[in-house]
DNA sequence: TTGCGAGTGGTGATATTATAACATCCTTGA
DNA sequence: TCAAGGATGTTATAATATCACCACTCGCAA
């Protein structure tokens, strides 16, 4: 992500916050941006260290409450898979999103939008749908 | 799950592993009985637990190989937003598979061979996906 | 001004999930 | 017999996540 881009995705954020009538606080913002520096999903203690240069280091719980406020806004998701984070440039409130991730590279896409899947059970009602796919992205597949 | 379907999925999932050149230990044949037995997901922690009646208490590595190895004959899934694994009493070697999580009873129900997503980015090739519904089940609903 | 209450974050401890590293034992077949 | 591989036991520790409690700030209303 460029530098630009970064930019304006923070602004983004900070707008979609305002509306929602919560704060992007400087810990949440700098976990986004930490997020959504990096070319791939992110561990929640990686972020911890990045976090560290200082000597009020941050601790798990500041992480997780920043991570937990930013997925609740959508700007954030979850790779159940991997126990990591992905960063989303353009937030939006619909539920799950779903990811193709690279298994080479670590580069994630996101989708929306998928339909119903076609062989439910009777009478299930979906509330929430994890979705990911791991593979190689057309740059890896040389 | 009944007394008899379960001997008959372990009688099932004997033969399958035989096929497979692979050995069901009474370990690996006890874990799979104990996530078959339970009507929701299982722990891996639980499980432990469970083993734990007796002196010679299994740790946790004993656990996990007997996952590893249950999850790679396809006789168990693991629920990744959960941590959590489930029993699979029609095994097939085929990737991964779609499950229905109610959220209020902890029912799991598994599907096969959904299409490949309408959506996907150019170029990508799927290797395995993971695919949780979460929601409530046609009993839950009322 | 004062005092409440909600929201946020700091801190120490701990719970939960998973693996590393190495030892032991058992089967199988040369 | 003995070596090799697979399965399991065992100790320790890594990695992930949450709890419980406190302190601070801000807005707001008495």
């Amino acid at each position: 992500m460029t530098r630009d881009s970064l930019i304006r995705a923070l602004e983004a954020a900070e707008s979609h916050c305002t509306e929602r009538g919560e704060k992007l606080t400087p810990v949440r913002r700098r976990v986004l941006e930490l997020v959504l520096e990096a070319d791939a999903p992110v561990k929640a203690y990686d972020l911890l260290e990045a976090l560290k240069p200082g000597p009020g280091a941050a601790k798990p719980p500041t992480v997780y409450r920043a991570l937990d406020f930013l997925m609740a806004a959508g700007l954030v998701h979850k790779v159940e898979a991997l126990n990591a984070f992905v960063g989303c440039s353009h937030a939006h409130d619909d539920g799950g999103a779903e990811l193709f991730i690279c298994s080479d590279c670590g580069s994630v896409e996101e989708r929306h939008g998928a339909p119903d899947p076609v062989n439910m059970p009777d009478g299930f009602v979906i509330e929430r749908s994890v979705v990911e796919h791991f593979g190689h992205c057309a740059n890896c597949r040389h």
